[in-house]
DNA sequence: TTTACTGTTAGGAC
DNA sequence: TGTCCTAACAGTAA
């Protein structure tokens, strides 16, 4: 389930198990309609180690040392798990890598969304993908230089990776929820300090999903996430939760505390 | 059996 | 040229 919170928790696990070991090979497992780095790429990593990571918005790369880097985007369901052998082999694992010693990264993806591809220059990769900041890191006048501006739904703003990269559908609407901004307010009609609050929000939203690992059962019981479904009662006021589509997904939010500026 | 889904992107409409 | 919206992608689960 991952937006840049699940990734950095990715990155993170990526980070602490497969990085100096040397690597000695790898498997595929049902790969029809995957992207994945060809033989001819694959070569180019065995006998070479992991030695660090990196993480852009929902982009995940890990360096080979003085090599190319993998490149793991995790698409709609996937997951990357670090294993010291294979005991309880998961099912849909499309990709893994093979370390000395037994240790394996797999990476699993039950949709098919998600990919694996070679990247020689993780700054170049960036810019040709035109991806925005990463939202931990972006700053307010920034922020208020790219969603402010934008002339449509306030939503859509915060899901578009080129002008922001990392947030998707739900730590969109997770931010909407506490700011209190409907989903569908346009985004250059909102006021300076509203922009302001919905920056200092999403910043702090992310970072303390980050800081759980993206556990959300450990996340406070009057977010949003705990109360995505229509009729349930809202959490920072007396209103009901109620669903709608923002730029094609779905939103849930509360009409009652959360103002329309269209 | 039908419907929805936490991401990305090509193609078309303004 | 830029911006925005929709549909499609593949598979599973409710």
């Amino acid at each position: 389930m991952p937006e840049l919170p699940e990734c950095e928790a990715a990155r993170k696990r990526i980070a602490d198990g497969a990085l100096n070991r040397t690597i000695e090979g790898f498997s595929l497992g049902e790969v029809s309609h995957v992207e994945l780095p060809s033989e001819e790429d694959r070569a180019r990593f065995i006998g070479t180690q992991f030695t660090r990571t990196r993480r852009h918005g929902k982009y995940i790369f890990i360096g080979s040392k003085d090599g190319p880097w993998l490149h793991i985007h995790l698409g709609m369901a996937g997951s990357v798990r670090v294993m010291e052998n294979d005991a309880d082999l998961a099912d849909y694992i499309r990709f893994t890598v093979e370390f000395e010693g037994g240790t394996r990264l797999h990476f699993r993806d039950p949709r098919k969304f998600g990919k694996v591809t070679v990247v020689e220059d993780v700054d170049d990769f960036i810019a040709d993908k035109g991806l925005g900041p990463d939202a931990l890191e972006i700053g307010d006048n920034a922020f208020a230089d790219t969603i402010g501006k934008t002339r449509g739904a306030v939503k859509s703003a915060l899901l578009s990776q080129k002008k922001l990269a990392g947030v998707g559908n739900l730590w969109a609407d997770e931010t909407l929820y506490r700011t209190g901004i409907d989903p569908d307010a346009t985004a250059n009609t909102l006021e300076q300090a509203k922009v302001s609050e919905m920056h200092a929000n999403m910043q702090s939203i992310l970072q303390a999903v980050v800081d759980t690992n993206a556990t959300y059962a450990k996340l406070p019981d009057d977010w949003l996430i705990h109360h995505r479904e229509e009729g349930e009662a809202c959490s920072r006021c007396d209103g009901t939760i109620a669903k709608k589509t923002v730029g094609g997904r779905t939103s849930y939010y509360c009409p009652e505390h959360q103002a329309g500026a269209s």
